[in-house]
DNA sequence: GTTACAATTTAGTTAATTCAAATTATTAAT
DNA sequence: ATTAATAATTTGAATTAACTAAATTGTAAC
């Protein structure tokens, strides 16, 4: 079996090549997970031989088949017990990703898909997130950055990109949540701010948080 | 924080000790964890440091007041599990046991009294394994073991004490299920073997197996 | 080609967990 | 009280996982 530490490096080169399109590098990988860059060639090292990553030295790493398998396979299970503890158990959007990054490490399919089942197998997570199926994939959709949405069009937030308490907390008091319905006003050319209607109200929004904010077009 | 392995060892020593009544001897924390005498005498010094037992040379072992403490907080975690997996998400109760193996590790209080909350705060798990409250106190009660039933008295099936799927499918097989109602119609001195009355039909109970039902008085 | 930065290698450290074998303690039986 | 049997401890060590500082090597941009 695999130990915690494996799954986190799993998970997070994951989470760095977008969906596992892009090489990822030690860099990135050191910062992420707040180890110095020795640590990751020797993870990398052990990765490799474990045949989960194609690592080529000095130039970057990507996932095997078997480990873009088990990546997804974790990834799956932090969305799920996410969405469970949000949706069945009360717990704030902002809560439930550090318990989440504990009880996604215990693998068992039977209770993963029992709890995917009972919330009716959602396909986002509380986040936006999408969740990816038993085995592996995603429901396809056409989702923007809301930094690159067009004027006087209708979007629905869908998910965010920053999954930190500030920002979810600075969303909620703006009543920006999964599922609000946004129109664009008007785009200011000179620093890229969004003036939007949403729920009645006229909010501003910076391009930093635009570009935290995933919407679908209406 | 503890690691899993000294959790472990807590939560035998408590098990081991008669709800921290008894002395605990090597010998039998090596049978239950499956290591060699040497590797326990290593532990418990290591625990003995920590404060969590006190240890006497070639004697045996108890719990301290912290240790006991602790203790009671994973049994109460593994306890919470069980019981919402089984009452919850409708594991069986042979399975219950060896997920909430892992998840008693995850310490997170608002999760487990928020679990304990939707059951109803129950006293007792799917095995009739009685759950301490937040404060590791126990409900009282006086049930005792089926091998010490009177003749021709009732009695209703609280729990067991032998977890093993053999056991519990035989239970299940022949009726014996937690809240099941019993009477006793024969005791035979021979043997200590019982003849009950269960569900409308009569079935014999070798002494091994009233040895490990535990019953309350009607 | 030099410079700046990234990645790797080397040569460790630390901590957790376990064990075999030899020794010592304890207990029960005579 | 001595002995035999059994249990526990000590010693000395191995293993594995995870990480690091410091020195070296690679890479890419100017």
């Amino acid at each position: 079996m695999r130990t915690e530490t494996i799954e986190n490096y799993l998970k997070t080169i994951y989470n760095l090549s977008a969906n596992n399109t892009t090489i990822v590098v030690n860099q990135k990988l050191a910062e992420k997970l707040e180890v110095r860059p020795a640590t990751i060639t020797e993870a990398l090292r052990k990765l490799h031989d474990l045949k989960l990553v194609v690592y080529e030295k000095s130039y970057g790493t990507r996932l095997t088949t078997q480990g873009a398998k088990e990546a997804l396979a974790i990834v799956r299970r932090h969305r799920i017990w996410e969405t469970y503890l949000a949706k069945e158990l009360n717990f704030g959007w902002d809560e439930v990703h550090e318990i989440a990054e504990e009880l996604e490490h215990i693998k068992n399919d039977k209770l993963i898909n029992k709890l995917s089942e009972i919330l009716g197998n959602p396909i986002y997570d509380p986040h936006g997130d999408p969740i990816p199926d038993v085995n592996g994939k995603f429901q396809k959709s056409n989702f923007i950055k809301l930094s690159e949405a067009k004027l006087k069009n209708k979007y629905k937030i869908m998910g965010v990109t920053d999954h930190s308490t500030i920002f979810l907390k600075y969303l909620e008091k703006n009543q920006l949540v999964i599922g609000a319905e946004i129109a664009i006003k008007q785009i200011e050319e000179f620093d890229n701010s969004f003036l939007v209607n949403c729920n009645k109200k006229e909010i501003m929004i910076t391009p930093k948080v635009a570009e935290n904010i995933i919407v679908g077009i209406k």
